[in-house]
DNA sequence: CGAGCCGTTCCGTTGAGTGGACCGCATGGC
DNA sequence: GCCATGCGGTCCACTCAACGGAACGGCTCG
């Protein structure tokens, strides 16, 4: 069995394709440049390789080089980024509904779809007063512990559920459900009432509403939230917002279809 | 002399990542998935090479088969176009000044930072009455003919405005700037002032006050604007604001360095 | 002033990549 | 019913693109 990584993919790849991802993929989030030896470091691949390599992707505008020699991940990786489409309908179609939500309360507003058994970032709308998340636009977070992930997995195939146990259930706040059973019997409860609530389970003093957005079969393919401070902000009184938020989008994708 | 294509990019490439990117950037906006048969068209790559290819892009997740044999841009894309410095740095530092002006003002807001002769936008916060524009995060504009684009040609290098008029100055609207001359005129005028406005030059009934964020040397890094209809929105009034909104995120970016 | 690290270049070797040919399967016009 | 067409997918012998060890020049330390 081939090593998790992060980034699930082939570890120790042959093909050019492989190594100049494995460069690509070599960048982490506080990393303005890298230089050509961090990137030897990181990756395992020859020097005089990644020197080919960025050469040729900076041809390209994917990546950059800095004046001291240094590689950047390229705005070109940014367009093409843009035009993916499992976020960019889906954001297009969430902007007014997003937006309505937020005017009406100035509260955090996350859009999410599932890859894997994680849930990734489409847009994040920052509350001036609220507390700070963890997440970001084109981030990852597990699914079991926020609640969008709870709210897609309440209405994903049974498969899902499984893929997630099976990844673990990994303790992100002391609240995080970390048990296969309850965490079976909270998405159940999701599914009867369409809105999924989170208290602390993803981090401290941080509550949210979550619904989730369904295609045609009932299937989740995103979900949206409002997050708040757990003492100065009552999901419940959101719940009604967020799940007229996610009807509205649900059909509004339905009827671009 | 290499023709120029639209992405700027080694045409006919022997490498694998040649290749494989001509690949990737064969999609287009309109484009949700694409037929293994039609990227073949697109690039003319061999057939062999366009299913191998995939094939191994899709186990990164840079691609995603479809049910029906189909291919699209995959999430991981969009994820590493996320990580872009030259647009996360920009972005993180400029969503207060953004939302304080879309806040005062409710009309489009727009950040773009410049990429060669055209300015791609980074942000954009679309006002519900404003005018449709067909500007889009991660798509490009040419700089001549757009309000963003002026105030950061105004505070560039010399030699951007050469590369500019070599490039042509493409009509886009009938009051379009097609007049070398006259384009720096205005580039003067908007140096002086620190402001640039554009009135139905990218399209009709349009118009928009920019303003540039520098950096240490006083060159454009970015440039945010206001944009609404000709008739209903005032961009001199509008001035001052998007002027202190680009000074505030010039310094609050200096301080980061 | 030399040890160490950096980005860069060179070049002989080799196996990853290539692409024409082929398969099985829908589709659809005759 | 049947052949023509276009599709995604597979095979495999040839070949040249890619590899990486080695060497170079520049830089910064101690």
């Amino acid at each position: 069995m081939r090593s998790t990584q992060r980034n699930g993919s082939p570890d120790a790849p042959n093909s050019v394709l492989g190594r100049a991802l494995t460069v690509l993929t070599a960048f982490e989030l506080g990393d303005d440049e890298l230089s050509l030896a961090e990137l030897v470091r990181r990756t395992g691949v020859a020097k005089a390789t990644i020197h080919r390599l960025v050469t040729e992707l900076a041809q390209w505008r994917v990546v950059e080089r800095t004046p001291g020699g240094g590689v950047r991940l390229g705005i070109r990786l940014f367009e093409l980024g843009q035009l993916v489409p499992r976020q960019l309908g889906l954001r297009e179609a969430a902007a007014p509904f997003l937006a309505d939500l937020f005017e009406a309360t100035h509260e955090t507003i996350h859009l999410a779809t599932p890859d894997g058994t994680e849930v990734v970032y489409v847009q994040k709308l920052e509350g001036r007063a609220g507390p700070p998340v963890p997440s970001r636009v084109g981030g990852r977070m597990p699914m079991h512990c926020t609640g969008v992930g709870k709210a897609i997995l309440a209405f994903a195939l049974p498969q899902l559920l499984d893929d997630v146990l099976r990844a673990g259930l990994t303790r992100r706040a002391p609240r995080t459900i970390i048990a296969p059973g309850l965490l079976s019997a909270e998405l159940e409860r999701i599914h009867e009432r369409g809105v999924a609530y989170e208290r602390e389970e993803s981090g401290i003093g941080v509550t949210c509403v979550a619904a989730p957005v369904l295609d045609g079969d009932g299937h989740a393919v995103a979900a949206l939230s409002i997050t708040g401070w757990v003492n100065r902000f009552d999901p419940e009184r959101m719940a009604p917002a967020v799940r007229t938020a996610a009807l509205g989008l649900t059909r509004a994708l339905a009827t671009t279809l």
